[in-house]
DNA sequence: CCGGGACGTTCACGACGACGAAACACGGTC
DNA sequence: GACCGTGTTTCGTCGTCGTGAACGTCCCGG
């Protein structure tokens, strides 16, 4: 299925427009492709562009490697099956710890405050303040691994993100539009 | 002066290369323009974009808005959520220093008063006048990682900047006259 | 030309709170 | 019984924020 994720998506616009909410949503990379006379999209997300019909074939192929390139760097972790996968090979995570980085990938690259792991954690009969830094600290050591690291904002909460070296810059575009809304 | 930080800059190529290394060194979203029979480049920088002309002029406005729209969350120093975010990375800020980098920003390249830095900062019962001083040092310190630098003027108040890596050739020969003298 | 004052920078310190980390205890499972 | 998942206790470390003081620099009046 991951294949799915780097695979770009060749939508026409804009007859399959419901085609492109849907790859929109699997954060899928989509190059769509307009019919004379339509008037091109402006959508700031690094996954997607667009190409005015008819084009040279070269051109084409130009854009689909350039979006293919971004989506190869730009593999977000995903929680699955009480895993973590992420760039090619993942770790088991136990129940709470699967719930903890659930609220954590969800929103990738952005501030997620200490309630609201709270929260995802306990739904109900939260334990003791320090039960939260003590499972941070375990989901941390696990996913060093998979390049991954989990930064603390202090009295505010934890960030999610690439680990030193391996951030690609349409994920910090990403991000940074998912902070502030 | 810094309204060019958020400039698409329009490059002829292969024509301008050198003009198109020194503004991808800058960070500054660039679209290049192909004349026919030019090889479309494959770059994966989102704040990389191309066209081959003639176009209609609707797209390249398109894909000039696209290009600001991601050097918006991209170029300039925004605060959220508690941090400092700027060109993919960022930095935890203090409650307080929260306060005085959003007054900053807010007029980012400008200069910003010390009493409305002070304002910012403490909204009631202002402390000694040392305490601006300090956090300022301190605030300095932090965001130097991020390529930003606050500078002094005296008497005045403070601009929050680019730092010395990132600056325009014009700025930076402006800067260093101004302290070598 | 010199002295003094205003202003800015930097360091060191103290108090407090948030966070990190180890160690332990307990229950459930294979 | 060994192991895992989970929660708690305890203690150490580090961030935060105000203060005082030393030092440097600029400018102004004598």
């Amino acid at each position: 299925m991951d294949a799915m994720l780097g695979e770009v998506a060749l939508i026409h616009w804009p007859d399959e427009a419901e085609r492109l909410e849907r790859t929109r949503r699997r954060g899928a990379p989509r190059l769509l492709l307009l019919g004379p006379g339509t008037e091109a999209p402006a959508v700031a997300d690094p996954l997607e562009d667009w190409m005015r019909l008819p084009a040279p074939d070269d051109d084409l192929r130009a854009r689909i490697r350039t979006l293919e390139a971004r989506a190869s760097t730009d593999v977000l972790p995903r929680v699955v099956d009480g895993t973590l996968a992420h760039h090619g090979t993942w770790v088991p995570l136990s129940p709470l710890e699967e719930r903890l980085a659930g609220a954590l990938t969800e929103r990738f690259g952005a501030v997620v405050g200490r309630e609201a792991l709270m929260r995802a954690a306990w739904p109900d009969a939260p334990p003791s303040r320090n039960a939260l830094d003590v499972h941070v600290l375990r989901l941390r050591r696990r996913i060093e691994n998979l390049g991954l690291e989990i930064r603390t904002v202090r009295s505010r909460g934890y960030v999610l993100q690439m680990g030193n070296g391996q951030m690609a810059r349409s994920q910090m575009a990403r991000s940074q539009m998912a902070r502030s809304s």
